[in-house]
Formats: C-alpha cells, structure tokens, sequence
DNA sequence: GTGAAAGCGCTAACAA
DNA sequence: TTGTTAGCGCTTTCAC
C-alpha cells in the first residue's frame, strides 16, 4: 500500500495500526496514522473480508412494517452492535414474501454475515428443515424459543408470557370476574407466549377463559374485534397484546356505547409514546427492547467470537407496568355506580415511569 | 474452484454464469448449476466485491427512533434496494450522537458501499464541509434539497411543503380565521418544509401567522404544546406537524376542556395506522412513503451505475388528504351553535383511501 | 462460446 | 517490535 511507503514500514505494519494490535511502537503508529490521514486511506473491508473470513457484520431480519416494537427492536440491535463493531445488513420480509424468512436468510447468507438475528418472534409456516439447512453462522432468535434444526441457535427476549401474566392479573386485581384476549396473529411466538401468559393467569386464579379474538397487531383489527367484545355483555376487562390493537379496541367500544375503563378495561402492551395521549390514556405493559437488543447481541457477538466457550444464560425480563386511566376496578353490577370514573384506583400496584403520566390522569 | 471442476468447466465459466453474462450455452449453465447446487456453493461477496471494486450494497442513515415516518422509509428504501439487488446496510442516528450524520456517514464509507442514502431531514448542525469531505459516492437524501458541497447529491421526497400547504387550506376552506402550526424540530428540512408549506398558505390567504409552537415528533411534545396553545381561546385550529404531536395536542386539548373538533380543529401529518383510531379519529395529510423510496432509490442506482447519464426529474408528491373527524368548520361567535359536531362537514373535499374511515366517522 | 493468467487489498503464519 | 511470503475467491483482460 501507498501508505505502507509514505510511512516507510511493511504493509503488515499498517494492518497491525488499523487492527489495534499490540507490539507497534507508538512511533510508528504516529508515523502511519500520520501517512493514512494525509492519503486519506481507508480500510478496504471486502479485502479484509476476504483474507480473514470474517465480515464483520450481523444480518438481521425484520418485520416489514412500521410497528412500534419490531422497529425498536432494530434500533436497539444496531446500537449494540455498532458498539461491538459490527456492521448491520437489514432485510425486511414482508407479508406474502417470496421465500419469507427463509429467502431473507439465504439472501443475507449471500451477502456474508458472520451471525444473523431474526427480530420479533418467528413465523412458522416456512419448513423448519429447509430454512435452517446451510445455516453455518450463530443465529439469534429475539422473542421465540430458538428452534432445534440450526447448528447454533441463541434466543433472547423470551419470557413475554411473564408479563402477560402481570398484565392479566393487574386486570384480575381489579376484580374483573375474568379477563378477556385480544390476541396477535398465532403464527408469531411473540403472540403465542403472549396468550400463554394470559392463559396461565386465569387458571392460576380459577377464572373462566374466555374465546380468543385474535388480530394481525394493527388497530384496525383491533377496531374490528372490539365490534366483537363489544356486543358481548360480560365482556368487563380486555387484555390487548399490543397497544396498537388496544387503541383500535378502545375505539370500537366508544363507538359501542360502552365506557372506557367504566364499563370496560383495556390494558395494551408494549408502551407505544402514543400510547399516553390516547384516549383515555392507555395502561399498558412495557417492554423492555432495548435490553432484550443488547443482551442478545452480546449473546450473539460471543457466539460469533468464542464459539466455544459456553454462554452466560439470559435473565427474565423487569416486568414494567404503566399505569394509566384504561383501567378500573370492575364495574359493579347495580347501574347506580356506573356513574363513576377512576378515582377508586388500587393504590397497591406502583404507578411506573410514563412520561406525562402525573398530567394525564386528571383528565375531564 | 471446486464447482469448476465438477462441471469440467473453468472458473471464469462459474463466473459468467452466476453474473448471468452472455455467451453461456445452456448445456454448461445447466451443468454448472447444478454442481453449485451439489456443492451448496455460494458466491463470495467479499471476494467479488474485492475484484470488482463494487459492492453492491447501499449504505442507509436513518434515525434513530421508531417515528412511523422513519421506519416506513426505511422498509421502502429495503424493499426497493433488493428490488434492483442491492443490499442494506444500516446506521442510526441517535440524538446526542458523538459524530452524528457525519460520523455515520463515515461508518457507512469505511464498511464500503456504492451509494448512501441519507433517510429522513437532516439535521444541518453538522459541518457541511466536513461531512461531505471524503465522500466518493453518489448520496440521496430523502425529503430535504439536496446539500451542495458533495460530489454527487441527489434528492427525492421534497415538496412536503405542498402538502403542508393543503393541509393548512383545509382548515381555512373550513372557515377558520387562521390556523396555528405546531411545528417539527426546526433543525430537520422536513419540519422547515411543512413550516413553509404552512406559511405560504397563510400568506396566501391574508390570514395572519400566528406565533409557532415547536415540538420534537413526538406525543408527549404535542401534548406540552397542547396546553400552550389550550389557553389561547383564539385558536380554533392547528395544522401539527406530524400524527404523533397532533395526538398528544389533542389530548392536552380535551383535558383542557376544549372539544375537538367542535372549539378546535386538528389535522396531522403522516397518516399513522394508529391515526383512524385515536378519538377522535385524524384528520390527516398522508405521506407518500413507498413511492418517495421507490424514486429516490431509483435515481440512487442509476448515479451508481451510470454516472454519466443524466437522471429523470422527480415529481411532485402526490397530496392525499385523509378526512376523519378531527376537523370541522369554524366554531361561529355565539356560544349557542357549540354543540354541534360533525354534521356540516363540507363534502367537497374528496375522501380518500383510509382504511376503516367508513364506520369511523359516524361516532357516537 | 470458453479459458488462462494476473491481481484486487488485505491477513495468516511464520521468520527475523 | 517488525517484515516476508502466500493466498483468500473472485473479476478483468485478453487470448483462443
């Protein structure tokens, strides 16, 4: 290299610089910098690439469309691995994809990656044996159980089902006889563990359980299953698996007559920012992306890097329930007190870090 | 290679069939082929991208957060970028970032990549003759003129302010003596764009320009603008900037005691799958995500691949406003006629595309 | 239509 | 602490 001469060293001299590798003087290191700047050099990655075998990059594969958690997840993933120097190549599949998840792979696998991260719980539908057949990097699986098949599988994020389950008893504490589901599409995990949790609450405490009504995450299905609940008397308390579907939910049932949270209870999940200035303003189930992101890349980056040494397990998630004014202590069953608002709150369960929350309960 | 061999064939055959060159006979693609498949040979992209001097990937700099309107873009930007096979490879920016939109830029460069697109308004705080120093490849900035100062700088999805422009006009063919902004962050063109589009409509009308209040995107900076702008009794409606203040503004709005849209009209910016939903239902300006990304990737691989042929022009976005039931005309002086609602929305403002408008607007 | 030779810019393994 | 020698797997150029 030109900057190798300028310098007056080896061009193995310059790659020791730009690897921070030990045993260059700082001498040299000053003279090579030196040359470097003044040529304007930069490294050439697919040179290196090539020699070493390693990219140094993470393909990740996402959902394609603009949801609140699948983008912040993403978010998330790239900070993390921007942190570990490693590069990010995305790749969205989008509902009705040609090849899906498994055509998403096999792209990034072309391109080179040295690990993939599949965000926001798998869909199963492709053939497990055939998307996972020339996998030869670590994948991580964020939200879902990682699937047998794959030389080596990592998950991280998982644990949903927790506070699902937090989410539904919060319901349940405000004594809803029961607490009703507005799902995500079951093809996810994300909405499968999501159900589990739910499940899991009502059996715990002996409660009825209601039919599933399930969405696709938009608040427009979650509009169309609240015509649904909202037709249905008994329905007194709702569990949303996302707040998108929730805002829809609340729609509906305002259109319906019936009162949020008087009448009805809704609780959402995930914390969208809109979530706060709905509505009324949305209680609702945080989670928690970022550490899910950094956790699983940190995980993911060791597979990468260490394949041998066995791995630090992950931990469950903080459940993080922010309270707003979606919901309420059961309605009685005498009319009379259906008058009231949210000012019988449970005072019990600790009101968590909502942005505007203090300014938001008081509403007219 | 080894795939050579097996199809008794030299490399550079391998070479030509996997480019999908000419002057292959079928006999030896279909040979060659078919060892690929026996051998699950993948063609080496850092090997290919060292020879060919080409890497065929776009490097994208998005921002940081999960704004709808980012997220969109960026998917658009992915589905076209495989469309014409390139590959992504992604940066954020996140506010407070040391190095911001240059040092992400500088990232991009050094992990090698034949265009960058710049995604989302940028921030110009930046030194613009230290960003565009060293940049030897075409950029597309997507919704701001392009800057002078680099190389090659091309620009797709400007002329928000147009739209801004229709949005404001909707709110005056409604009767309202002037329309208040709540405007972007002012460091971002799009939010400068919307700001003019809004202006020059005003101007257009004689109406006066009342003073503009600043947000950040989001809903909680709608909701503190809300409250400002909830104790001005001369507002009767607010052109916000994107979906997410104009949510949080009418919250703060309603708990301020001021009806939407009967004392104040409110109209958004983006078209948000959230925005039919909220209550009341957005009216708001959609934004044309998909074909801005379409365009400008278009326009982006032809600089990368034909540097020296002149590019088709953009047009003008298209403007779709999306009537819902957070505008209405005018409230008249006397303070008999509040009552109303909806009822004398104008019809002759075309309705257009929202998905479940139809059973939203007649709420109860 | 097909092949041979050279080399892209780096790192690996070893030598000094 | 630094340098030498190969060679990563492809494309380029030119010859056949």
């Amino acid at each position: 290299m030109d900057v190798a001469r300028l310098a007056g060293v080896s061009q193995k001299t310059v790659s020791r610089v730009f690897n921070n590798e030990a045993y260059v003087s700082a001498e040299v290191r000053r003279r090579v910098l030196e040359a470097a700047e003044e040529l304007g050099y930069r490294l050439n990655h697919a040179a290196r690439a090539l020699a070493s075998g390693r990219t140094r990059s993470i393909g990740v594969v996402s959902l394609g469309t603009a949801l609140y958690g699948p983008a912040s997840l993403l978010i998330g993933i790239e900070r993390a691995a921007r942190d570990t120097g490693y590069a990010l190549r995305v790749v969205y599949t989008l509902e009705g994809d040609p090849g899906g998840i498994a055509g998403a792979i096999d792209f990034l696998l072309n391109q080179g990656v040295d690990g993939i991260v599949i965000s926001e719980p798998i869909d199963e539908e492709a053939d497990e044996g055939t998307v996972w057949a020339g996998v030869d990097v670590p994948v991580l699986v964020l939200g879902a159980p990682a699937p047998f098949g794959a030389a080596r599988t990592l998950c991280a994020g998982v644990g949903a089902d927790l506070l699902a389950r937090a989410a539904t008893e919060h319901l349940l504490d405000l004594g809803h006889a029961t607490v009703h589901h507005l799902a995500g599409p079951q093809r996810w995990y994300a909405a499968r563990d999501r159900l589990a949790g739910w499940r899991a609450a009502l059996a715990d405490r002996g409660c009825d359980q209601p039919p599933v009504v399930e969405g696709d995450w938009s608040a427009a299905s979650g509009y169309a299953a609240g015509r649904e609940l909202a037709a249905d008397a008994d329905v007194t308390a709702v569990f949303a698996a996302n707040d998108d579907m929730a805002i829809g939910l609340m729609r509906a049932l305002v259109e319906a007559g019936r009162r949020v949270p008087d009448d009805v209870s809704v609780i959402g999940f995930d914390d969208t920012p809109v979530a706060a200035y709905v509505t009324p303003p949305l209680t609702t189930m945080r989670q928690p992306f970022d550490p899910v992101a950094q956790e699983g890349l940190r995980l993911l980056v060791h597979a990468i890097e260490k394949p041998d040494v066995d791995l630090p397990p992950a931990h469950d998630p903080p459940v993080d329930l922010v309270l707003r004014a979606s919901t309420a202590p059961a309605p009685s069953r005498t009319p009379l007190s259906r008058g009231r608002r949210t000012a019988t709150r449970p005072r019990n369960v600790p009101r968590t870090g909502a942005p505007a929350d203090g300014g938001l309960s008081d509403h007219p």
